[in-house]
DNA sequence: ATGGATGCAAAGCCTTTGCAAGCTT
DNA sequence: AAGCTTGCAAAGGCTTTGCATCCAT
């Protein structure tokens, strides 16, 4: 990994070591906060700053890209041999990934079909997960949705 | 449309009819600020908690959602009868939308499968297209891409 | 008259950046 | 030594909210 940065021109710091190895750890969809206070149980003198910026340069050097799952927070998903889509539960915000490879096939086709060169694909599902599904049925009574504005 | 708001409790106002009728006259991927310049050439006294209140309510009635297309600025799409994904640009950030029934049924099959019951779906793809492509094949050199940190 | 709607201005929030000091190479 | 990095704090940029006033019902 030093060297991978080196032939980019990046050079390896114990906070740069820290926070790539503990966002590898982590799971999918990290998000700045949570990658801070992960990095901040180990050494809590570095800066939001150094995190923010080097969660950016994983992106940078493709190891990671942004995810945004329209909660006005940025998110970062590591960049699997894999694609992958997203099934985000409305409910209990719980993330789900599914295999999308046909999918993005399918896309490629279609992108192709119009002239584009694809680079990256999104595919997000938002609903209901299976649990949440189940406690409103059970718990919850049957009144319409809020429409009400704030 | 009156009747259809009444019916939800809000009431209609030559504001809200200026914002919803914009709204609609414009394309898709309409951000705030787009939508509170187009009402403002009709009626410069609109204030923008207006326009952003009511492109919030057009969510909220179900005719329209929000997209995120990674650029911070939130936009709008009308909802349509028929779902479509969209192919971004990088570019020139421009906009091509394309059908995604397919995909759809596709997509709600796999996250049947996991007990996941589905609500929207957002079909999106990065990439270049075939304007900027030519642009790029001719116009620019064929240096390494960028890699720098602010 | 009543409760939602509007406008203005001010918060909020997360994302970025400026700088001086500190470390890799 | 030279330049990338780091930390802190401050600035940005878009989204929300507080309030007093106004208007549709």
């Amino acid at each position: 990994m030093k060297e991978f940065l080196k032939t980019k021109g990046f050079k390896m710091t114990p906070q740069r070591e820290l926070i790539f190895r503990s966002f590898f750890e982590m799971g999918e969809h990290v998000s700045v906060d949570e990658l801070y206070d992960r990095v901040r149980r180990e050494d809590n003198s570095v800066g939001y700053a150094t995190v923010w910026r080097n969660l950016k340069l994983i992106c940078r050097v493709g190891l990671a890209e942004e995810v945004n799952i329209g909660d006005g927070i940025t998110r970062y998903d590591r960049v699997t041999k894999v694609p992958h889509g997203h099934l985000f539960c409305t409910e209990c915000k719980s993330v789900i990934e599914f295999n999308v490879e046909q999918l993005v096939g399918v896309l490629a086709q279609k992108a192709g079909e119009r002239g584009f060169t694809p680079d990256s694909f999104k595919i997000e599902v938002q609903g209901v997960c299976e649990g949440c599904r189940a406690l409103k049925a059970s718990g919850s009574n049957g009144h319409s949705e809020e429409t009400g504005l704030p």
